[in-house]
RNA sequence: GGGGAGGUCGCAUAGUGGCCUAGUGCGCGGCACUGGAAAUGCCGUAGGGGGGCAACCUCCUCGUGGGUUCAAAUCCCACCCUCCCCGCCA
């Protein structure tokens, strides 16, 4: 959510931010006109409520009945107009609210302009894709041979973009992220084990509602939401919280499964495990002071590209684009590990600096001095690394002639002492 | 799931329709006293919204949301959460 007060005093500016990203002036129109509505009913309605609460004061010590039944019959009508202007009030606030949370977060100047993914830009690559003697095989066909993905099961017991790891398929996926898990650690995050189920207010405090609303599962019973990824979650641990300043910055780690029904990609990466309904992502999640933000979005991104590198897989980052900036980033990297068997990047972490916006939602503060205002913190998030892709990575970049899978260095202490699948 | 108790300022508690502009103690901050400290005394100690150049004025919040009333921490309704007992059960 922006500040209603950036879009009151700077108006033209936030239009012109919002316009880098696509977004139309009238959407920022709309906002001021319920805030300007609101302000005026506020005035009066307050007025009325100023003179209510003083006259009942003076009802308490009145003596005189006939002046005091007088008085109370002129607070009945005082009190009629106070219920009728809070309904209004109350309506003209939720119709700003509406309008406001659906606008998204105002690009950073560093972010390339562009319409969409292909101008985003590449800033850094490392590791020279291996030379293979074979023609390297895609995960599918390498994890249907080795027998540690099964792909009808998955469908069998839960339809189209599930699957099933098994044997040393699981132990691999279980290994990487025991092993990310260490390794954000020793980075500096702590690790948070959280529900996975969560109430519709954390999903609206992070922001994935009102936006993605089709893109989430829900029980309706209990009207619990699964997470569509730890951001959620994790970005509620200090909603409704002043956070003391000297215990910024607050870094946490934290695995958990995301549920997500892809509806807005339907037939899109049908193929594999690349997108599926579930997928375990480990992620790095910041609450810190506003001044160091973007220090942390370089640290958060170099963090990432520490996992990659430490694979041994190469990789590249890209800038986004305006274009393909999310709803609530105002900067993101994007980590990309080249799959050979099926030549292609795949994107394993976005990190992103989302300011204040998911802090404003989530009424996440801090006290900047003893005794002074709290101020929104600003929080940012990065995937260190998404599941199924690395696993994907791993598999392709280190399959073997003989259709077997060699296991990562730094992995082997996690698989056991097996060095190789297959 | 059944029964009971309870949710008030950072913590502990008082408050059963107008004297609540929510008191008191503790904690915390400042000042005074002191060679320095302890003790003591004084002052201050929530968040948000609106108005105003400002001083300041004002509205809302006593778990949450409704309702009754001129007036609600206080009365009524619903819900949420915590604790205790019983039942069931990974």
């Amino acid at each position: 959510m922006l500040d209603i007060r950036l879009l009151r005093e700077q108006t033209d500016d936030v239009k012109a931010q919002l316009g880098r990203a696509g977004v139309e002036p009238a959407a920022v129109d709309a906002v001021l006109a319920y805030d300007e509505q609101r302000r005026t009913l506020l005035k009066e309605v307050e007025a009325l409520k100023a003179t209510r609460n003083a006259v009942s004061k003076e009802i308490g010590k009145m003596k005189d009945a006939a002046a005091r039944d007088t008085k109370i019959a002129e607070m009945r009508g005082v009190g009629d107009r106070i219920a009728e202007l809070d309904r209004q009030v109350a309506q003209v606030e939720e119709q700003q609210r509406m309008a406001i949370l659906e606008l998204r977060n105002l690009p950073h100047p560093s972010v390339p302009d562009g319409p969409d993914e292909d101008h985003n830009v590449v800033i850094a690559q490392e590791g020279q894709p291996r030379a293979f003697d074979f023609t390297p095989k895609p995960h599918w066909e390498l994890g249907e041979q080795l027998g540690i993905i099964d792909f009808e099961r998955g469908v069998k017991i839960s339809g189209s973009r599930f699957y099933v790891l098994k044997g040393l398929g699981a132990k691999l996926q279980r290994a990487v992220i025991q092993w990310l898990l260490d390794l954000h650690g020793r980075q500096g995050y702590t690790e948070v084990y959280t529900p996975f189920v969560v109430k519709e207010e954390t999903v609206w405090a992070s922001g994935q509602l009102p936006k993605f609303r089709d893109n989430l599962y829900r029980d309706v019973e209990d009207d619990l939401w699964l997470v569509p990824t730890a951001e959620v979650p994790v970005t509620s641990l200090h909603r409704d919280e002043i956070i003391d300043a000297a215990q910024l910055p607050l870094h946490y780690c934290a695995y958990t499964p995301c549920f997500r029904r892809e509806k807005m990609s339907a037939g899109r990466d049908v193929r594999g495990i690349k997108r599926g309904h579930q997928f375990d992502k480990v992620e790095m999640y910041k609450f810190v002071h506003p001044d160091t933000s973007y220090a942390e979005l370089e640290k958060l991104r170099a963090d990432a590209e520490e996992c990659c590198r430490l694979l041994g897989i190469p990789f590249r980052t890209k800038a986004l684009c305006t274009g393909d900036l999310g709803f609530a980033a105002t900067k993101t990297y994007d980590v990309e590990m080249w799959a050979p068997g099926q030549s292609e990047w795949l994107e394993v972490s976005s990190c992103s600096n989302v300011e204040a916006f998911q802090a404003r939602r989530a009424n996440a503060r801090f006290r900047p001095e003893p005794g002074a205002r709290p101020e929104f913190v600003h929080t940012l998030n990065g995937s260190g690394l998404g599941m199924p892709r690395t696993i994907i990575a791993i598999m392709e970049n280190y399959q073997q002639a003989n259709g077997s899978i060699a296991v990562p260095e730094v992995l082997r202490p996690y698989m056991g002492g097996i060095d190789v699948i297959g």
